[in-house]
DNA sequence: GTCTATAGACTGATAGAC
DNA sequence: GTCTATCAGTCTATAGAC
């Protein structure tokens, strides 16, 4: 239990990269023993079952997905104004570590909603600082007044959806001729002015 | 060859189903069978090969998919001003009555990138009418100088992402207490407003 | 065309040697 | 802890009766 955390991480950050890339109904134990450069046997030996090992990757993907938000959503240092920004860096830098992330966590929440209910609702966004500071500025008048839940689904899909959509986008217009990351870096700085516009504008 | 279209029918509108459900690795033939009603042997009757049935019914999914909204974009007899709500009104429509195909269409396009190339090619937007006309506004200063392929992704993302990731936000923000389809409302209003604002006043 | 029964391949999981 | 060998269950696909 204290020695030989290595084969057990190494199994871990294999069952990562493959459940990533091919879900739970996609991914093979094989595979998965095949990445981590063991037996399959030591699968179910650390893991018990596959739905297990699959449990403690979903829970670590999941709050990597939502876990990083959070932090900056609840940073006191800054403005709701500032927050944007730094929401939109945020995804976009981390869609670039890992860009399958996003849609492995999506489609699993939707094959069994019911069963990660609970992990979901611990990320209430309600209570954050950055919506507290927008419905103050609201009151204030100092913005439009537009649902914050609104404004944060604005920046998420806008950044995350053209990475989900990645091979439909690169093969419909005109990213080939400029570049994934050119269209990219548009994109961040097309939402964050739009944004902000619409918002101080009215 | 003529008589007997009803069975062929039954089995492919359950592929349809059970496919747009659970996807090609979580989808079962037991179940395709059982969703039209008939038979296991049946479906290997009339499509040989699970593999073969889902072609069909991928190539159908996502033609339905993009399919629509090329009408739309090459619509003549509206301003690209006036395509905006179309597009916008065009999905949010087709996700109501199908909520599971945008999901459908991306995951299976990201595990087979390569083998569905040719049918995404087919349907580049550069040369529609809605692109044509956003370059002679831009080319007449009457709107922002920004590409044309960013602004249909933003109308795009705003409405389909939130459907991708409905249990999600479902249960982040306020969304039960004011109803989904309040919910899309406001999006569909607000990603019209922000982006017309945005285009226009700069 | 439609069914039942079954073959044949794959995969998750375990037993048991070391 | 790690490996090989194998079981038991599942799933696609087909053979063959009607």
């Amino acid at each position: 239990m204290v020695e030989d955390k290595k084969t057990e991480q190494k199994i871990f950050e294999a069952a990562l990269a493959v459940f990533h890339k091919k879900g739970l109904n996609g991914a093979r134990m094989q595979e998965i023993a095949d990445t981590a450069g063991i037996n399959k046997a030591m699968l179910h030996y650390y893991y018990r079952s596959k739905e297990q090992l699959f449990g403690q990757v979903f829970l670590l993907s999941f709050r990597q997905f939502i876990g990083g938000i959070v932090t900056i959503l609840n940073h006191e240092g800054s403005t709701w104004e500032e927050k944007i920004p730094m929401i939109i860096e945020h995804y976009a830098s981390s869609l670039i570590l890992n860009p399958n992330l996003p849609l492995f966590v999506i489609n699993e929440l939707r094959s069994n909603p019911e069963q990660y209910l609970g992990i979901v609702k611990e990320n209430h966004i309600k209570e954050t600082v950055f919506v507290k500071q927008l419905i103050e500025a609201i009151e204030l008048k100092q913005i439009r007044g537009v649902r914050p839940l609104q404004i944060f689904i604005t920046i998420v899909s806008g950044i995350v959806f053209p990475y989900l959509a990645e091979p439909l986008i690169k093969n419909i217009g005109v990213v080939p001729e400029m570049g994934w990351e050119t269209f990219m870096e548009e994109r961040k700085k097309m939402i964050h002015e739009m944004l902000i516009k619409y918002l101080k504008e009215f």
